[in-house]
Order: C-alpha cells, then structure tokens, then sequence
DNA sequence: CGGGATCCTTATCGATACTG
DNA sequence: CAGTATCGATAAGGATCCCG
C-alpha cells in the first residue's frame, strides 16, 4: 500500500520533469551561468556559450524567456541591440542549479569511475 | 577581464550540462524517484512509471546503471527476476534532485504566470 | 546586430515482433 | 519475465540565406 496522495504526488513528479525538461537541456545551464555574471547582448552571449547556433540560442533565450528566468530588452537604435538578462527568478535560479552542480563536481570521480567499471564490464 | 580559470569553469559547466542531460530526460526523474521508495523488478518499475515503453525504460536504466545510480541485480531462476535498486550515490543523488524539485514547486505559480503573461504578449 | 524562414541531417520515441 | 532487434514517425539540431 502507499501514500493515498501518489497519484497526485506522480502528476507532480511529471510536471516536475517537464520543468526539468525546459531547464536542463544541454544550453540552459550554460547561458543561466553566463547570464548569471550580468547582462549580455545576443552575440556577445553567444560567443562566451560556445559552440551554439543562432538558431538554438534564440529559441532557447524565448524558451528562458517564456518561462520567466530570463528578460529580453529591445533598444531600438540603429545597429538595434537587445540585452538579456536574468530575471529575480532567474537569479533564484541559480541556487537549485548550483546544488547540483556542485553535486555533479563533488561525484564526478564516483560517476567517471562508475562509467569506467561499467564500460570494462561490458567489454568483458 | 574575467577569472584566470574562466575556460576551466566552462568546461566544467559543459561537463555538468552533459551530467543534467543525462540526468533529466522526461522518465529519469520519475524512475529514480520510483526507486527512492525501494528496489523493483522492471516490469513492475514500467507499471509504476507509468506511459514508457519498454524500450526507453531498458535504455533510462541502462544510462542510470552506467552512471552509477541503479544497480542491476539479476537473479537466475526461472523465471528470470531482476531487480533494480538506487546505489548510495543514486541515494545522495536523490538530495540535489529534492532540491531542484522543491524549488519548482514554490515557483510554479510564478513560472506558470510568466508563461501566461509571454502568452498574452505573443497574441496582441 | 538580432533574429526569422528554410532545408537538411540526426538523434529519440514508440510500436511491434522475437528470444532465452 | 526481461529484455534485444528492427522499423517508421517525429522532434531536435545545425547550416545557410535573408531582412529590418
């Protein structure tokens, strides 16, 4: 038997994954941390992420955006500019964020050496 | 001007980007949580899970094993039994994650109203 | 400069069928 | 029971061109 409330608890644990699923794709991090030392113009962000097509970076900035950790400020000048940065939710962000980096930094020699074991006993 | 050890720190957060990608597709979360309240058998983990393929919940499990998150007990009787179960590091892992969790709970309402707000943006 | 539109290439997912 | 193998659909990612 369990908890009467799984149900519920499941459905949460779904929308938690969805949520998971929006923050956590291979970029996110990535831009929330460049984000999070300030503000930054499209390509100067994209040339401190890396490896990043415009395509990608831009819907994940309206993905960001949309879900309210990131603003979007349009100067209309001429070349236009437009600055993104983290919103006080954003920045609140970064606190979750940083536990599991920092957790993932603190197991990385566990998770390699997992990685290690598991990769000699296959080819065993 | 930044930090000397800036290209290190990115690397860093590539590797973490490439630990939460492996760590947050839609069903690790679930399964992971699922395990959190004890070991199970695969197809009583997919029951449990509920809408995945088995497929997809072999291969989840497999990432997880390979990780160093679940260990993979098989038992040879007949009919065959393997049991799936969280290691300690897949137990330390479930603090991290509880965070991540609970602080999309607090902030559901708020990132909820964000996407509405950007709604109502798109369509005036 | 900051993107949108398009096309193409890859992963990913799911369903079905088959094995020890 | 616990998977692997195969196939088709679909989504994600990247490259390129173009416009205000």
């Amino acid at each position: 038997m369990q908890a009467p409330d799984y149900q519920a608890e499941t459905a949460q644990c779904v929308f938690i994954g969805r949520m998971l699923g929006r923050v956590t794709d291979k970029w996110t991090v990535l831009i929330v941390r460049v984000l999070g030392r300030g503000p930054c113009r499209f390509n100067a962000l994209r040339r401190e992420v890396g490896e990043i097509s415009q395509k990608v970076l831009a819907s994940t900035l309206r993905d960001l955006e949309e879900n309210g950790l990131v603003s979007r400020t349009v100067t209309p000048v001429n070349p236009p500019q437009v600055e993104y940065a983290l919103t006080d939710l954003g920045r609140d962000f970064l606190r979750p964020i940083r536990g599991l980096a920092e957790w993932v930094l603190e197991n990385a020699a566990l998770i390699e050496a997992a990685r290690a074991e598991y990769a000699a006993r296959a080819s065993t």
